[in-house]
DNA sequence: GCCAACGTTGGC
DNA sequence: GCCAACGTTGGC
């Protein structure tokens, strides 16, 4: 399994409206970069990912799971773009902060830390282990 | 609201 | 294929 982050401003879509779509997901659509869309390319169902809040909070907000394959966007006409489907499985029990990222030097080669400008990155899993531990949330 | 960093576009 | 101009993202 891999692990990845999603970022989103809580404006445009918010965990909370992550979570009211249920087990059914969201696409991930919108994303018009082609890093980012390479790495959705590579996610396989089950992946899972953090989500975070980009401009306002800042911070890990939960776990979400991918649970349909790279697609074509249904936002674009270009079929160049492609995005997953995603499905919320948890909230950080603490929401981890850029600050606690950044202050943590076991983060520090993080994608987030370094390029705060990707949208979806990939998370090593000793990254992973990090933010779990940071947010209280075991199991994940 | 500013601006640095980054990505994309398009003229040459 | 280079690079200047431009647009966007996102932290501060």
């Amino acid at each position: 399994m891999n692990y990845w982050l999603f970022k989103s401003e809580p404006d445009t879509w918010s965990w909370d409206q992550q979570v009211a779509k249920g087990e059914i997901g969201e696409e991930w659509g919108g994303v018009r970069n082609y890093q980012a869309r390479n790495f959705m390319r590579a996610m396989e169902i089950g992946d899972r990912g953090f989500f975070y809040h980009s401009n306002i909070g800042k911070e890990v907000v939960g776990v979400v799971e991918v649970c349909a394959k790279a697609h074509p966007d249904s936002t674009s006409d270009d079929p160049r773009w492609e995005c997953v489907d995603i499905r919320a499985l948890t909230k950080m029990p603490v929401p981890v902060t850029l600050e606690m990222c950044k202050q943590d030097h076991r983060l520090s080669e993080m994608v987030l830390v370094t390029n705060s400008r990707l949208s979806v990155q990939p998370v090593t899993p000793e990254q992973w282990a990090v933010i779990c531990e940071l947010g209280g949330l075991e199991g994940y």
